[in-house]
Parts: structure tokens; sequence; C-alpha cells
DNA sequence: TAAATCCATCAATTTATATTGATGGATTGT
DNA sequence: ACAATCCATCAATATAAATTGATGGATTTA
């Protein structure tokens, strides 16, 4: 049961791809505070339900939503564990450095 | 000087953009461990030097990265802060959540 | 100064993603 | 059974991103 080292983690890259667009992101963070079904977050996004739909399917495939069906809605919510595992992937680039980023006055480019 | 409030914050969804794709993925992993020229990272990755330059200059538009000019070369290193701030901004769906996410016991890596 | 090296940028093409409106499956209420 | 609602999927189009080869600026070496 070898586990293949550090590919550039394909999950994590569809978890960043995923988390990359505005409609999408903005999705995820209604979903921060309540499981909605997708007429509620048409009807908070204005977007059209094809569209939404799209959107939630790229979402889901990478894992960040999951999804239950009741009656004729569909609920969707968030799965945490995959937002914990691009944090701790995240994570893993500060492990490296010997000190944490030096948070400069005048963070100009 | 107002600060405008969570519009999903555009230098977040810039950052998740850059780490969305496998070269730039593989670009800043090597840089975790050293700082290094465009020569180096085009011999490590074996891809042509106009194709890495565009990758870097969405990983430096995304403040992912930094450079510096030592002579002739371009010294490319990573930009720690940057990095933070996704990590945050991800940590805070995890606020929000009741409990933590289960560990499941068959994912470590 | 001339040649070589390192790199960013440009324009043209290819490839990948997103948007739109339409269709149909599944469920519910009449 | 029929109509209405909720949703995913499809095909066609539009938009965005990546790749390629070429060009030129800046720096170093001969």
């Amino acid at each position: 049961m070898v586990k293949a080292v550090s590919l550039p983690a394909e999950v994590v890259i569809a978890g960043f791809h995923a988390l990359s667009e505005p409609l999408r992101v903005k999705v995820v963070e209604l979903l921060r505070e309540n499981e909605l079904c997708v007429c509620d977050l048409c009807a908070a996004l204005e977007v059209a339900q094809s569209k939404l739909s799209f959107h939630l399917k790229t979402l889901k495939d990478a894992g960040l939503v999951r999804s239950r069906q009741e009656g004729r809605w569909i609920y969707y919510s968030l799965n945490l564990s995959q937002f914990v595992v691009l944090e701790q992937y995240l994570s893993e680039f500060r492990r490296y450095s010997p000190i944490l980023p030096a948070r400069s006055c005048s963070d100009e480019d």
C-alpha cells in the first residue's frame, strides 16, 4: 500500500482551482454559515440555476462540498475536512522556513 | 481610507488561481527549499524559459513569490506571508464549524 | 565593442473554462 | 394522471488561460 510521494497532489490542485473563481468562493462563504439548497443559492447570488449547478459540480468534484437530497431539494454543505487538507498543505510552506516572514512595515513590492 | 469588507478577496482568489496549475505548484515546491534563478528552474522542470517566465509572473502577481536581481540572474523566492494569508483564509472556515472534521485513520501520508 | 547569457514580453495559436438556453429526470401536490 | 418545482446535464457559443517561437533589453565576459 505504497502512497505516492508528493506529486503536486491532484486533489490539492483541484481544491485551489475550485477556489479560484469568485462565484464559487461566494458559494462556499454562504455555505460557511448554513447548509443551503440550490434554489437558495440561486436567489442569494442572483445567478441562473444551470450556471450555479455547473460551479457546484466543480466544488463537489474538488471535495469541498457535499450534497444531500431531501425531497426535491438538494442541500449543499461544506466538507470541512477538505478545507483542512488545503490549509495543511499551505502550512507546510511555513515549516520549511527558518523564520516567519518578517512583516515589512512598508510592504511595497 | 475605508477598506472594503470581504468582497471575496481578490488577492485570495489570485493566490488560489496561481496554485491551481501543476507547473506553478512544482515551482513553489522547489522554491520552498531554495531561492532559485529562472535558469535553475528551467533546468529542474525541463520547460522552456518563456513558459516558465509566464508562470512566474502569475505567481508574482499573486504575491506568492518575490524576485531579486543579482547580476544577470533573477532569483525567485517564496513570499511566505502570502501563503499565510491563504492559510488563514482557509482556517476561517473551520472556525464556523461546531466540530472539527474527524481525522480519518487511513489518510495519513 | 562585440558576443554571449539571462530573462521578460509580445503576437499567434491552441487549449481549457465559463455562460446560456433548452431538455428531461425526479419529486411533490392536486 | 397531470402540472409544478427543483435540479443536473447537454450542446453551442463566448471568454479566458496556456503554449510556442521570436524579439530585444540588461548584464557580463572576451
